[in-house]
DNA sequence: ACAAAAACTTACTATTTAGTCAGTTATTCT
DNA sequence: AGAATAACTGACTAAATAGTAAGTTTTTGT
């Protein structure tokens, strides 16, 4: 009796991403994954030969979902204020899985991964970086956005207080990242 | 032959840090620590019965640097320029030394620690991002440093600037994390 | 010098983990 | 319906890991 779930490599690669964000990648087995599922571990290595593998898709389906993004922001000929609100809308939803960002959990155990994952890292990162610094760029142009540094610096301003505010929510509250949030709104908007 | 270093408590805790900094709590055991000090496993478990134990002390020890700072910036009647010049420093090394800052990476790995050690890491970030916020408080009053939200929440956007760009630096590199820090200071600075 | 205490080593155990492979069951294609 | 393929299970192995207990060596205090 196979296929019990819908599709069981999707749900294999949910639960890897679910696992990296709220416990960190070297934090969890396969067998977290072949118990949920109620499948056997060979059954993950069927669909993953090994965990790098699968922390691949994971990073391959970000991308995928940011290229997504873009494309519906693009579609919807959407304001750069729309756009930052669906970025930050992802850490906020984070905060409240008591989850951090994938990129964040990564980068504590970035020196253990082999070269061709943190390739792969680096690729989300400089992508999601340029979507972003684009965004506020427009947004200056429009005039919905104000700031004095380049836009490309700006944007490493926001996303890392983004990123390490989903990381100290977990230690410290949600409030502290509500702070932050608003404080990123109320900065880009003047 | 015992003590065959000076004090093999003390390099536990050395390399404790360094691995928890480069690797990930997660992601190092007894063994790699007992393979750098030559010493058996059992060794390790002598000195810290758990791995928990060893987390403790090496947070206990951060807190204890992190009041010997303050002390010191007191008795030198350190500026605000000056403590926060130091603060960073701190971030600097991290990147140069291919780290992360001990609470990031702990962060990623923090739904799997027992309760104890939760405590000690938000005593922890309490204090920093108290000590942080005086700093930045004072720094305002006497007109080194100017900024116009709450010095507190001047602190959180710092941080995360500064504890974010220390991770993003080992994916982009260091240049990154340089632009983020000049931005910092020209903020405060005006 | 010698007893007590500290700092180990030796030698294990139990558990977890990654991973393999041969065989079985289910699905799809013709 | 039957063959081919996909998706597994069962039954392992080898290595890593946390941890313990008993005994040995070293250091410290008297």
């Amino acid at each position: 009796m196979a296929a019990r779930h819908t599709d069981t490599r999707e749900e294999i690669v949910r639960i890897g991403t679910q696992l990296i964000k709220s416990h960190g990648y070297n934090a969890f087995s396969y067998a977290d994954i072949s118990e949920q599922l109620q499948i056997k571990n060979a059954a993950v290595h069927y669909h993953f030969r090994g965990k790098e593998d699968l922390l691949a898709e994971v990073l391959d389906q970000y991308i995928d979902q940011y290229q997504l993004l873009k494309k519906q922001l693009v579609q919807l000929n959407a304001s750069a204020t729309f756009a930052m609100e669906k970025f930050i809308e992802r850490y906020s939803i984070l905060v409240d899985a008591n989850s951090i960002c994938i990129i964040g959990s990564i980068a504590s155990d970035y020196n253990t991964l082999p070269e061709s994952v943190k390739e792969k890292v680096h690729q989300l990162v400089t992508m999601v970086l340029k979507m972003v610094e684009e965004t506020l760029a427009s947004g200056k142009r429009s005039g919905e956005f104000q700031f004095s540094e380049t836009a490309k610096t700006q944007t490493l301003l926001v996303m890392t207080n983004l990123a390490a505010g989903v990381q100290l929510a977990r230690i410290t509250g949600k409030k502290d990242y509500d702070t932050i949030k608003r404080a990123i709104i109320r900065q880009l908007k003047g």
